[in-house]
Order: structure tokens, then sequence, then C-alpha cells
RNA sequence: GUGGGUGUGGCCCAGUGGUUAGGGCGCCAGGUUGUGGCCCUGGAGAUCGGGGGUUCAAGUCCCCUCACCCACCCCA
């Protein structure tokens, strides 16, 4: 091990994996745009404020997983910790209420939290979310759900579990709260140690907790659904409809509380079916109350994030199992003598320019070191050039992977022969 | 933050306190003049995660520390 590595719960996305983060780049720049949804970065670092007001200070992610420092005019930023607060900022400063409305935007970037690192739980990760601000309707709700969900499917993941749930207004969730807390005081001394902590400061927890999943108290807990007002009734039914329209499966499981303060009415969670530890893919919800928070008109929004490093797991557990079809390299070049070098590397350019990829082989290397590096390589073709088909104005065109007889073919249309080669195929 | 497990060449792993720490994969080279895959041979590459201690002797035992993994916690 050498001695300098990446910091804790930081890593390295090695050549290897590059192709399926790109994979999953990629769907998450297609996906967005078919539901009219456009790109938006905003910086790493936020004025601590941003972070503290939106996801509240006493929330693990506010209270303990900040990346906190003082620069050096002595302004106090942290490193964002989730995505909806830094976009909301940018709204608000931007004047953006003043655009059409509803705004459909996304975005795709890195994230710090201050973690104990586990499988699936990083202090640096990436999402991709996506934030709908000024729909109030329940149909913005489902629309960025089914854009979850198209996204996923777009990379083959298909069989993610979607749970939903509804917390309703902050008031309600505020009785919910003192109720949930006198229903459980009488059995402090019977709850998990851990559990006892939460009854004082997130007393939602204790209901999906591991420890006392079985305990009689939280099985027979008061839900949230019998807390909400007409309104949020209404509103939760007309999700569930709405999804139902659309053919998208879902359960509705009231422990979904979300760790984050800001959120309102529906939360959402999309899971592989066989939960393990850090299963949660992706999860969003609705947030009415954080515009103004974050000192804007009051604005209706809803949106997601999801975790890619996750996405990675899921994928490479099942939908590329044995892993992403490698593209071959359509031509190396084998270099060889003096002349060789210099007549590759010309051959080699205009073999790009027609689209093909191509390898330059290393002079120096003997002929059949150059050639095993090149099958390693899977390449379709070698291309040999030495000071003999250089004399002849002409190139030994090698198939290694694909068919047909070793040719001659002129070194200054190296090009048309491979086509014709190819054609023959 | 709490509890447990694991750290030996780039990767996967052997290695009852006792010579110069091994193997497989990978990498580089060679197996006669310029032709890959299979095979054979050779080579490079290791402060045994790091520090301290016990001992005549430590990869092996003890303490500390770092990192990763698992569960809790939390969440993506």
């Amino acid at each position: 091990m050498a001695d300098v590595q990446a910091p804790r719960g930081m890593h390295d996305v090695l050549p290897e994996d590059a192709a399926l983060w790109q994979f999953i780049r990629e769907a998450a720049r297609r996906v967005p745009a078919r539901f009219d949804y456009h790109e938006i970065a905003t910086p790493l670092v936020e004025n601590e404020r941003v972070f503290l007001r939106a996801v509240g200070e006493d929330s693990d992610i506010g209270s303990k997983e900040l990346y906190a420092f003082d620069d050096r005019g002595g302004d106090r930023l942290a490193l964002r910790p989730e995505g909806t607060a830094g976009v909301v900022r940018a709204y608000v400063e931007h004047g953006m209420a003043s655009r059409p409305h509803p705004l459909r935007l996304w975005y795709l970037g890195p994230f710090f939290r201050y973690d104990r690192p586990q499988a699936g739980r990083y202090r640096q990760l990436n999402q991709f979310g996506v934030e709908l601000f000024g729909d109030p309707t329940p149909a913005a709700d489902a629309e960025v759900m089914d854009l979850q969900r198209s996204f996923y499917e777009e990379m083959g993941l298909d069989d993610l579990t979607l749970r939903i749930n509804s917390i309703g207004t902050p008031e309600t969730r505020a009785r919910y709260i003192e109720d949930l807390t006198a229903h459980f005081r009488p059995h402090v001394d019977t709850l998990s140690a851990d559990s006892r902590r939460r009854l004082e400061t997130n007393v939602l927890r204790i209901l999906d907790s591991k420890e006392d999943a079985e305990h009689d108290a939280v099985r027979n807990a008061p839900e949230i659904l019998d807390y909400l007002d007409d309104d949020d009734r209404a509103h939760f039914d007309a999700v569930r409809a709405y999804l139902e329209a659309l053919g998208i499966a879902y359960t509705v499981d009231p422990r979904i509380v979300r760790g984050l303060d800001y959120y309102t009415r529906t939360v959402w969670e999309f899971e592989p079916a066989e939960a393990g530890g850090q299963s949660t893919v992706g999860g969003g919800g609705r947030y009415d109350g954080l515009v103004e928070m974050l000192g804007g008109q009051p604005t209706p929004a809803v949106g997601f994030g999801t975790g890619i490093e996750r996405i990675v797991i899921n994928l490479k557990e099942r939908v590329f199992a044995d892993g992403l079809p490698a593209e071959p390299v359509d031509v190396v070049t084998i270099p060889l003598g003096e002349q060789g070098p210099a007549a590759a590397l010309k051959a080699a350019s205009q073999l790009r320019e027609v689209g093909l990829k191509v390898r330059n082989g290393t002079p120096g290397r003997s002929m059949k070191a150059q050639l095993r590096n090149a099958n390693r390589a899977n390449a379709l073709y070698a291309l040999i050039i030495g000071d003999g088909e250089v004399a002849s104005g002409t190139a030994q065109l090698k198939p290694l992977n694909a068919r047909g007889d070793q040719l001659t073919v002129p070194l200054d249309d190296v090009a048309t022969a491979i086509h014709e080669a190819q054609a023959r195929q």
C-alpha cells in the first residue's frame, strides 16, 4: 500500500468502470430531456446557512455530516451534502420565479457527507436529481416519479420497487410527532438505546428501527396517514390514482419519513426487491416550503435524488453481471525498422479521419510482442509497416479477429482497403 | 458515532516464532532471419497497511494507528 491514498470514503473510478459511469451519465442526459427538463449546475460549495436551513440543523446531515470550513475571508462555507438546497438557492438568487412555470431542472454531480463509509455509502457520492418548481398538483409528483422510473428502466434497472408515503404539512407532521412521542414515552425502558435517543431527536426514525421492528409499541404506533388533513389526503389519493393510470407499481409504506426536514406531503423511495444494507437507490418528495425558507416567494416544488454509486452496484449485480461489452479496436499499427514508425503514425492518422479506432504500435518492440499486444486489445486488424513496406509504398493488413487473408495494401489508402476487407466479411 | 471482521508484488491468495517471503493471473522479454491466440523458459515487481513492543529470532505474538468490509446508525 502506498503511503498516499484517497481520503477515507472517497474513491477512484478506474478505466474498467468508466464505461459504466458513462453509460449512466448518458441516461441521465437523455431521460430528463425527453421530459423537457433542463440542466442546472451549482457550486460544490455554498454558504453553510443554505444547507442548515434546508436540511435542518438537527438532521444528521445538517448537524454532523457537513464538511464545513472557514475560508480565508472568514466566510463559513460547506461542501454540498445534497442537491436540492443549492438549486433552490440559485432559483431564488436568479429570480427564476419570473420564468414560465412550471420550471423543470436536473443536475448531476458530486456531493459530500462526513459519514462512516460502508458498502454503498461514501463520503464523496454522485447524485442525479431533478427539481420541478411551481406545480402544486399531484400530477407533478407523478411526473417526477415517472421520470425517475424511466431513468432506471433506460439502464435496464426495471426491478426496483417504489414505496410511497405522505407526511402531510409541517403542521400535521408536528401534531403527529407530538402524539408519536407520547405513544413511545411509556415504553422507553424496553426500547433500544438508539430508539431512546431518537425519542428526543427524531421520533419518526423509531418507526423503521431495525432493532425495535418487532416491538409492540412500534407495531401499534399511530400512522401519519391518519393525521392528514382533507387537502393532503386528497393530494395523496390523486398521486396514487395517477401512478395507477401510469401503470407504475408501488406500495404505500407509512414508515418512510425521509431524512431531510424540507419534505412535505408526498415522499418516496426506490429500492431493489432484495433489500440489503445501504439499499435505497433513490428517493424524493415534495418540498412546498423550501423556496420560502431560503428567501423566495412561497413556491410548490417536487424532486428526487438518486445515487450513482448505488446504481453502479445494482447494474453490476444484475444488468451487467457479465461485464459491459468492450468496444474492440479496429486497427493496431505495427511499426518495424527505421521507416516504419513515421509511416505507421501517418497511416493511423488517416484511418482515424474516416472514423476508425486505431491504436498505435510501439516502435522498437518485436513483431511478436506487438502482435500479442494487438491480440489482447481484441483488434480486428493489424497493420504491419516496416522498411520493406515503406520502400514499396505498401502495408501488410493482417486480420486478427476479422476473417480473411493477409493482404498487401497501398500505404496511401489503407482506409479503402480496410473498408473493402470489412465489406467482404 | 457504536460493535465485529480483514489487511502479504497491479489483482486473487499460500505461508506450524526459525535460511535469501511463495504460487496463480497480469506485465515485460525470449523460444534464430518480420507474423498474435495455445505451450515452454526467463525477468521485473513486496518497506508482509503504518508505528511501537516482546524475543536470540516476528509476515506469524502484544499494543497503538490507518484503510477497507459487515451490522447498527444514517441515507444516495
